[in-house]
DNA sequence: TCAAAGTGGTTGTAAAATGCAATCACTAGT
DNA sequence: ACTAGTGATTGCATTTTACAACCACTTTGA
């Protein structure tokens, strides 16, 4: 696909402005979903699995993810690559953006608000745990829990297994 | 419509998560566009006219926006809400993402990379125009050219009249 | 006064994307 | 051999999108 125009706002919104690549990433960002099975049942949406078939392979051919090449039928990884990570601002930013103009769960409330008080050390901190989880890079020395860590209970609350 | 989910991410996704709805906010946020014609014409995609119609439309009901009701046949006006103006920060970060990720016309990469450089307060100075623009509010005290003035000139060279 | 140009759209029509359920080829475990 | 799980693909109906033409109305200007 070649883009409609030389903006860097339009090659941005064509290679992931799509509903459901955005949700795509979120669950992969914030809820380390890798596996198609997971990012299926997960979504709270409910994603069907052509279309999320089909997300995965345009993020994948954008350069977004990487999928571990295994045979048919075997467990198959997708990994954010660094293009995909520095997709966390954005989604940082679409999420404050709904906290304040429009009502959402309190639990994914909570978990919003939580990110946005913590503000840009925490987007840094979660990219740089992305780079050790997907990208492999070397852990960077920090105390204490990490973000996903401090995350996931408030998201598990919420999202969880129960993908009704 | 109903959200899908109680998600903020997905709250906003689905009120301006649309390849043409973030464009029509690019034009009026930087391109200070705030007609029918003027969005039409002035896009470099080449929106059609009754894809602009309905997102104006969209964008009015979920709050993003305001349309002068005038009587048909005449010029009527979009103002962004502060609601609009608060989707900044989210354009910024597609701009940015654009810039590193993807190649685009020299011109409009200049523009990006003027605005990422200048960083969180020229975003602030931005919104703030934009409120004294669009929402009537009294202007902020700050000395020299205003934001949209310093990017206009990049804007125009590269976007201009020409909607080829 | 009266045509011409401009206003924000609407109306076809065809192409493309989406959503849903069923199915597929394959692997791993027992 | 059987069963469950893997990442998808296939049909099919519905919805959305794109493109061009057209519309009702207002404003402009000679």
């Amino acid at each position: 696909m070649e883009p409609r125009s030389g903006c860097a706002i339009n090659a941005a919104v064509e290679a992931l402005g799509d509903h459901w690549s955005f949700l795509v990433l979120r669950d992969m960002v914030f809820g380390d979903r890798r596996y198609f099975r997971e990012l299926l049942n997960g979504s709270i949406e409910g994603i069907a699995s052509n279309i999320l078939s089909d997300r995965l392979k345009k993020l994948v051919a954008a350069g977004i993810l990487t999928k571990e090449d295994v045979l048919r039928g075997q467990r198959a990884r997708y990994s954010l690559t660094e293009a995909g990570i520095q997709t966390v601002p954005i989604l940082f930013a679409l999420g404050n953006w709904g906290l304040d103009w429009r009502t959402g769960t309190p639990e994914l409330r909570t978990r919003q608000e939580l990110m946005r008080a913590e503000g840009t050390p925490f987007i840094e901190e979660l990219m740089d745990e992305l780079r050790v989880r997907h990208l492999g890079a070397a852990p960077v020395g920090r105390e204490g829990p990490g973000p996903l860590e401090r995350l996931e209970a408030a998201y598990r609350a919420a999202v969880g297994g129960e993908a009704a």
